[in-house]
DNA sequence: GTCTATACAGAGATAGAC
DNA sequence: GTCTATCTCTGTATAGAC
C-alpha cells in the first residue's frame, strides 16, 4: 500500500468514525501511520485530501453494486437491494462521510464539491434503474426518475444523522417510510425510502 | 437585549451562515460585539453555547407555529402549512441550523444533546397533528404518526444539506416527494414531504 | 458582569536536510 | 518521497484587575 493510498483510507475511516471535527493533517497522519507533512506533499491542502478520500470511497462503493443494479428487473428487486445496500453501507461508514461532507460544504468548496460528487454517483446509478422500472407504471410520467433517486439519496442522508442523535426515532422513522412504500399503487410493496 | 440573549443569538446566526466550522468563541464574541471571555463567563464551554442556542431558537420557532399547527383539520390544510412552515424555516436559517447541530453530534455531547431536543420538539408538534388526522383515514394502523413525523423531519435535514451541495438536485428531489404525495390514497394530495 | 492579558494546545503549512 | 524542525494562526480557557 502506498502512502497516497494510506492517507487516502486513514481519511475516509476518520470522516466515518469521528466526524469532521476528528479530521486534521495530524491526526490523519497519526492513524496511517506515516509523516504529517506528507499530507500535504500529496495533496496540497486537508479539505483537498478530503474531497480526494471521499471520491475513492464513492467510486468504490458505487462500483461495487453495479451488477447488482443492472440485474434488478422489479420494484421488489430493488427494494431488496436497497436494504441490503444501506445495511452494508452504513456498517463501511460511507453513509456516515457523506453526510459529513455535505454538512461541510459550507465552509469549503472542495468539501461542495466532494459532496456534489457523491450524491451525483450514488443518485445516477439510482435513477437508471428507476428510469427502467417506472416504464409502464402507474408512476410514469408523475415522478421523474431524477427526482426520486435525488430524494431517496437525501432522504438517507438526513436518517443517517438523525440516527446519530436518536437511534430509536430514526428506526421508527424508517419502519413508517416502510410501511408508506407498501402503498405504492400497483406495486406490491418497492416505494422509494423502503431501502 | 442582554449579553446573554447576544450571545445566543449570534451563535444562532453564525451556526446557520457558516456552519459549525465557522463557530468559535472569537467569532461569536465579534459577532455580538462582546468580550470573548463572557462567552465561558456565561455558559462555561462552546459546545454549551451552542446547545443553548439551538435550543432557544428551536423553542421560539416552534412556538410561532403552535396555532397554526392546531388549526390544521385536513392533510391539505397539513401540506399548506408544511411548505409554509419549510419556506419560512428554510430562511431563517433553522434547518441549517439543525443540520450543523446533528452532524457535530459526533463530537459533542452537547451538539448531541441539542439535535436530538431539536427533533423532538419539532417531530412531536408534527406527531400530533398527525395522529389527529390519521384517524380514519386508510393509512390508520399502517403508518404510525410517530415515525412518520419522524421521516418527514429528518428527511428535511437531508434535503437541507444536499441543497447546499446541488441546489437544482435538491429541487428535483423535492417535486418528486410533493408528486408522491399527491398519490396518497383517498386524501387528494397532502402526503409527508410535501412540505 | 465585564475587561485585559495571557497560557497553552492544536491547527495548517513550509523550508530544508536526507 | 520522506523526515525534522519550525513558523504562524486560531482555538479554548483562565486569572485577576476593574
Amino acid at each position: 500500500m502506498t502512502t497516497r493510498e494510506k492517507l487516502l483510507e486513514s481519511t475516509a475511516d476518520l470522516l466515518a468514525t469521528e466526524g469532521l471535527a476528528g479530521v486534521s493533517a495530524r491526526s490523519i497522519a497519526a492513524h496511517a501511520g506515516v509523516n504529517q507533512a506528507l499530507v500535504f506533499y500529496h495533496f496540497g491542502t486537508v479539505p483537498e485530501l478530503l474531497e480526494a478520500a471521499v471520491r475513492r470511497s464513492v467510486d468504490l462503493a458505487v462500483a461495487s453494486y453495479r451488477d447488482r443494479f443492472s440485474d434488478v428487473r422489479s420494484l421488489g428487486d430493488l427494494l431488496a437491494l436497497g436494504q441490503d445496500l444501506r445495511r452494508i453501507e452504513r456498517r463501511r461508514g460511507n453513509v456516515a462521510q457523506m453526510a459529513q461532507v455535505m454538512a461541510g460544504a459550507q465552509s469549503s468548496e472542495a468539501l461542495a464539491r466532494a459532496g456534489w460528487y457523491a450524491m451525483q454517483q450514488w443518485s445516477g446509478e439510482l435513477e437508471g434503474v428507476l428510469a427502467r422500472l417506472l416504464v409502464g407504471s402507474p408512476l410514469e410520467g408523475v415522478v421523474s426518475p431524477a427526482g426520486l433517486a435525488r430524494a431517496v439519496a437525501a432522504s438517507t442522508i438526513g436518517l443517517e444523522l438523525y440516527g446519530g442523535v436518536d437511534e430509536a426515532g430514526a428506526g421508527s422513522a424508517l419502519g413508517s417510510l416502510r410501511a408508506l412504500a407498501s402503498l405504492v399503487p400497483a406495486t406490491g410493496g418497492g416505494g422509494p425510502e423502503a431501502g
